[in-house]
DNA sequence: CTGTTAGCGCGTTCAT
DNA sequence: ATGAACGCGCTAACAG
């Protein structure tokens, strides 16, 4: 391996001096800047990054913690902030945690082994008390998921508003029994979405009804299993809030194939604006999400933080979400007289 | 920061002690493991992992390159080549190419940097001639991409089988007039499906047609042009190999959207079994890829070649893939008297 | 079984 | 403007 000294010695120089060049000191004579520069050429000389690290106690490195890579909303995410990071001069190394407290938690320790300058936490599994108890070895910023009263920076969407707007357009179109569909229950996306479709309802003096909440909808499959819970309802739901791209994709499939026209029968929104939204038929009614913008300013926030070094603060950043009508929502079948 | 001195120091002992009981090292009296067990707890020590590069020379770390993490082929292959990796204790670091040459360089230095112990090329945006000059600086692997004369490891998917099966599948339902869409030109794994499809035409006397050539199809929007594109021909084909579940889903709307039936009017195969193979209305017929086992190996052979520091060699891996029928292929209307 | 010592490759005082 | 020397935190070789 070729090392800084081996670049000193061919250059004739100490490698203090080739230090200073490598990282563009001011006071290098161009002289001697150049038979560096030879030097470091024709030995195909580049610094070694575990060093650079040891010494700088800086490594480049942002860890984004994830529930899993696959997830469309989660893959969006990481690819804007893949991308973003680099722009900075930052690696980007992506956690998965597959819906594990352990896992979540053996990817915190990569802050405390400074493998990482800083960590984004797009995902919560463990409570914000144990969380917590890594700040401080190094910054931690959340970008999506959150905690409310987190006092460290939170990159979000406004989720309630996002709700409240898939919501208020089904009512709009006449419907009134509209079945809620959501996924984890600790999530404060979730929670927040929830808010907004209570909202919603309230503005048309209508109550959250129990009997038409499922739970644990997060998949294609949970679409299609839902569908059916509703489908054999005594008084099933005209419509369909579903929290997600996928589950509003699994649930117009099932209800094709068994004959429940859509919209026509039944209104069935999405949320994420996914791609499959456009290739469904019908196509998908969903929210759209400025996944991009909230990565790029997650990176951005969490960049900040390490070379400011301050403590952590309370700072908020929020994006709007923006309600698409595509074909999968329409007026209500029991309001068609009206 | 908390160091390994620090341990040492309230222990009562000297820092190699420590380092021994950190690694697990043999003989050590169970007296002062617990000592320093005690005292790394009470500290709350975590090694640092810069230093441990840079004294161990290995970062427990793994590159890999893929051309943009959306890409469910992409995800789902590295999805499982995280799982696996860090299964065996090493960290996977994601690299997007996004198509660009030069990004694909930029990775490279990764391992001149000694950043990553190794590396695994998932595509190829250069030269074979160009990558290979990395091989200096540590193991480098293909998976799924490959160069069948590269003296690396390489693990790949039986791609002429797959291009044979897809095809003779389309030509035992009496299809003569078989559109091909492909994607690069350079790729091997490309090339070896064409030569696949060849080979199932040559045995039912047929010739590759040009004019039934598409290129530049990877996405759903590309998926759409080529329909376009082959329902204004005047001997329009009756059948089109996708080389894509994407492309494939976006051919089929398009259909639809103009009245063109599937697999009456056309039939339409796609690959890889994506998650979009089940959801759309015909269900898609297409090549399963094992992909989690591909990954697992890659892995696995890679992390071999880290602790072997032999030669590069030229190892080959291949895995076979599968024909899955649906609903968006049928008998060619040309043949339905037959 | 344990402690002392010497670097790994780099950046940075502190002199000159 | 340049060089000598020290140390980041850790492991390994050598004593004992």
């Amino acid at each position: 391996m070729v090392t800084i000294n081996d670049v000193a010695e061919l250059a004739g120089l100490s490698k203090s001096t080739v230090s200073r060049v490598i990282n563009h000191y001011p006071h290098v004579s161009q002289e001697k800047k150049q038979k560096v520069y030879q030097a470091m050429k024709t030995l195909g000389y580049v610094p070694n990054s575990s060093a650079r690290s040891l010494r700088n106690k800086k490594t480049q490195m942002i860890a984004v913690i994830v529930p899993r890579l696959m997830n469309p909303f989660f893959g969006q995410l990481i690819e804007s902030m893949e991308v973003a990071a680099t722009e900075q001069g930052y690696q980007l190394l992506i956690c998965q945690t597959m819906y594990s407290k352990e896992t979540e938690l053996g990817h915190l320790e990569l802050l405390k082994m400074k493998q990482v300058d800083g960590m984004i936490l797009a995902s919560l599994e463990n409570e914000w008390e144990t969380i917590s108890e890594y700040l401080t070895y190094g910054p931690l910023i959340m970008c999506n998921e959150f905690e409310e009263d987190a006092n460290i920076p939170i990159v979000k969407l406004d989720q309630i508003h996002g709700g409240y707007i898939a919501t208020k357009h089904l009512l709009e179109e006449g419907h009134r029994r509209i079945a809620y569909c959501s996924g984890g229950h600790k999530s404060m996306v979730a929670q927040h979405r929830k808010l907004g479709f209570k909202k919603a309802l309230k503005e048309y003096g209508l109550e959250f009804e129990e009997r038409y909440s499922f739970l644990d909808a997060y998949s294609i499959k949970d679409g299609m299993r839902v569908f059916h819970e509703l489908n054999q309802m005594e008084e099933p739901p005209t419509a369909v809030f579903t929290g997600g791209d996928e589950v509003a994709a699994g649930l117009i499939t099932a209800a094709k194939e068994n004959g429940v026209r859509i919209p026509k029968d039944l209104s069935v929104i999405g949320f994420d604006n996914q791609v499959v939204t456009k290739i469904m038929d019908p196509k998908i009614s969903t929210i759209e999400q400025p996944i991009q913008l909230m990565a790029q300013q997650a990176i951005k926030v969490l960049v900040e933080k390490i070379a400011s070094k301050q403590d952590p603060q309370k700072e908020r950043y929020e994006f709007p979400l923006k309600l698409i009508v595509r074909e999968s929502t329409g007026r209500s079948p029991l309001r068609a007289v009206e």
